[in-house]
DNA sequence: CGCGCGTTTGATAATTATCAAGTGCCGTGG
DNA sequence: CCACGGCACTTGATAATTATCAAACGCGCG
């Protein structure tokens, strides 16, 4: 919410934004402009970034921290449809959508752009324009993806393709992984809402987790961070076999190569 | 698959496809042109429209009939990740994306476009491509739509909410409605296709229709065609209150007055 | 008529929701 | 520094829901 970010850091979260697929095939000056308008801002866990219903006047990106994206029924339940990561985008470029609430899930420092600004210079860039579309294309693969994942039969197999798939599209988010310790995930979102995006209840993420760790297949570090012990047997417990434990077992070495070259955070927070 | 229908046949299938929201917004030389390049395509339910794997060549979109595009996992197994019905496009103008298959549920009438053709007229109408954005973002609030369906904790209240967004969102396809007689509601897959994508069994299905059958909620007029009997404990069994009972009998009446308008077939089929 | 296919039904065991009580953790305030 | 309270998570017991395996049913088709 504050704007107390010094210019060099400023300058340093922006010079990390070119490196996103996003922005990397975007011509300089195009690049240039959005820098210009670009407004970087941080809200703690819990904060609502755009209720429902408001006339969603930013869009953005995520810089670090992980933010939800919430439907509110009438009834006052609400529904995650979304989780966001590093790099990955929010808000409408077209007011007039079916909107969400977007939440922050943990602190979060976003990268905000208004909404008219971004439209306008939308209309005078090709190359932004397919950019976004691409973005969009990313998010819908990602919603299908969240498709699959819901679709597993048991509550297990859902929790366990829950943990795999942060892994594999979040690495450097979910994973804290040191250069030799374990490999540690987070799990992003408190319980209630982890229950109610994988549609079922806090008792019984509690008690399948539970069964994981007697079962050896992770460690509880806390209540949302877990230990991975046992990847193929996660793999297995997912039924989903297309996760291979081999490319898995790749993003984890990744992430644990950026650990040693970046100690110092300032790729860590990315 | 046979390019045998009549020039009036094709004329009048494209006319009709002026109305899309999509197209509607398009310069008349782009309508121009994409008439040009159009091919209408009928397959038999259960044909595979596209393989998944294989270059799409081709994106088009549903004229009538339902499509359903599904992922192969690894193991055999397969997860629909969408159902398309009538106006909604399919195929990826960049072909290197997560790619699905797709496939008929029911016989189906596609428009198909060559897939470079289409990107290049792409490149030069701006017009084109924001309609392309806009179809890809209302695909986007689609999935998520239904991921907020799967979230249903219970099986009834999955199924529930399956007929109710059948009804929503493509009343003209779903629904087989007389002027007088009773709402009917196309389920539009089998069993096991239905099944997998809310994330249960097919015994599970049939018990859970059976007791709604029991129950006085629906009637049923074959294995995959229902009668709405009791419209507001529908919505509550799907859970989502946010169904209003007055909306969805706003769109079965929209559905007989078109019936009413339009009874020879002409419109009834698109 | 008999066959094959998809759907339904039945019985049983496993999974899960529900309600209620317990545990651990963390910040506040004494 | 420690006790207290609140909050989030875990655990327990029971009833409901669901998966699994197996068998029956209905129906179109050769």
């Amino acid at each position: 919410m504050q704007e107390t970010d010094t210019n060099e850091k400023r300058a340093a979260i922006l010079r990390k934004l070119h490196h996103d697929p996003l922005r990397s095939s975007l011509p300089p000056e195009v690049l240039h402009q959005l820098e210009t308008m670009a407004e970087i801002r941080h809200y703690p866990a819990g904060a609502t970034i755009l209720a429902q219903g408001e006339k969603g006047e930013i869009v953005g990106n995520v810089v670090s921290g992980i933010v939800k994206l919430e439907r509110l029924l009438s009834d006052g339940r609400q529904q995650i449809v979304a989780l966001l990561a590093p790099t990955d985008m929010f808000g409408r470029v077209e007011p007039e959508r079916l909107e969400c609430a977007v939440e922050a899930a943990t602190d979060v420092t976003l990268c905000c752009f208004d909404r008219r600004r971004f439209a306008h210079l939308l209309e005078t860039s090709p190359a932004l324009q397919k950019a976004v579309l691409f973005w969009v294309l990313d998010e819908l693969d990602a919603a299908r993806e969240w498709l699959g994942l819901i679709a597993g039969e048991t509550v297990k197999a859902r929790l366990a393709t829950y943990i795999l798939m942060l892994c594999r599209r979040w690495p450097n988010q979910a994973l804290e992984t040191a250069a030799e310790g374990p490999v540690l995930v987070s799990l992003a979102v408190a319980r209630p809402d982890l229950a109610h995006f994988l549609g079922t209840t806090v008792e019984s993420i509690s008690r399948n987790l539970q069964s994981m760790v007697r079962d050896g297949l992770i460690r509880q570090h806390g209540a949302s961070r877990l230990e991975i012990l046992d990847l193929g047997a996660l793999v297995a417990a997912s039924g989903h076999s297309e996760f291979s434990a081999d490319t898995l077992q790749a993003a984890f070495a990744q992430t644990r190569e950026r650990q040693l070259f970046g100690p110092d955070g300032a790729t860590s927070t990315l």
